[in-house]
DNA sequence: CTAAATGTTCAGTAAACATTGAACAAACCG
DNA sequence: CGGTTTGTTCAATGTTTACTGAACATTTAG
């Protein structure tokens, strides 16, 4: 399954990268996994994975279809989508023509957007439920009620959780700086 | 797309059921479809979808396959995948042979669970990459330390999260029966 | 201008997945 | 004992989806 032919990379002038190709390719393949899990295709999580552990950080279109053994449409959906997402950002340095790839620095929270989308449209999903059924004796809404309440507390809950990282984190970083 | 042989339906001796039977299908569909959006089998988010709002709430193999015009085979399936990711019970009445199925009391909360084993992979995941980068220079690292402690970070706090929910839900339900 | 390099879009395909339907098993009843 | 109801398993089908590769832009350089 994993695709071995790295020769091409071997001639680069970068030799340390050359070092673990196994291990880094096989943690590409995890990335991707971890992707489609997620319900992302894997793809995109292979290119996720790279950028996580390149170096340099900023990869180019081309880099990506080589180190990724995948051509280069794939890499071109791939890289739109997970900028649509949030997850990486374009870099076009200066009298460059080509576009480099990054990691967003704050990728994370964008995915905890994410599913606030998801837990938003769950709670409505279940009011229009409770709609449907509420001539129905008391009990029989419990089911409903519950889903609506879970996902209203989460509604709630996870903006503040989200602040609270964004403060530790920034604490932390001040300790560091020091 | 939506299937309206609802006709087997219709002779049924509960009049109640064939009230809005448009909206209730609808319904079933949408959540199959938030369902899908999540990774799940649409099929399983319709049967999901009916056991919560069909009356009575327990629902018979035949009577599921039946409404939701869907194979035995499917339905057998998809509700052993429901009741292993614990989204529904099966509830076998004394005297009848037939099994039914329907919504768990606290199927919410194990979703929760489900997605607390994301966030452990993607933290492991995290370090195995810091690990593989371990020799690069510091602010390279930086990347994948945020996704190590993001992911750290929801596992100490989302669980925390869950019993305040449940703290909460016992107190409203104290003031219900009040 | 042409030629080369970089990117995108899109039709086609190959693989994955849900779903069906039939064959099989088990429990119950006459 | 059949025969009926209920449920599972599994091969075959149909659909969806990721991925490729080629055709089509766009930019830069000579």
């Amino acid at each position: 399954m994993l695709a071995l032919e790295l020769s091409n990379v071997t001639d680069s002038s970068e030799e340390l990268n050359q070092k673990q190709p196994f291990e880094q390719m096989h943690f590409v393949e995890e990335v991707g996994l971890m992707f489609e899990l997620v319900g992302l295709p894997r793809m995109s999580g292979r290119i996720f994975g790279w950028l996580l552990i390149s170096n340099p950080p900023q990869q180019s279109h081309g880099e990506l279809a080589e180190v990724l053994q995948a051509s280069k449409g794939s890499i071109s959906t791939m890289t739109r989508l997970l900028i649509q997402i949030g997850l990486i950002e374009r870099v076009s340095l200066p009298g460059e023509r080509r576009d480099y790839f990054q990691i967003k620095p704050n990728a994370w929270s964008q995915m905890t957007k994410q599913r606030m989308a998801q837990i938003i449209a769950f709670r409505q999903l279940a009011e229009k439920g409770l709609d449907l059924i509420k001539d129905m004796p008391s009990p029989l809404q419990q089911r409903l009620q519950e889903m609506r309440d879970i996902h209203a507390f989460l509604e709630r809950e996870l903006p503040l959780l989200d602040e609270r990282w964004e403060l530790e984190q920034k604490q932390s970083m001040l300790h560091k700086s020091h």
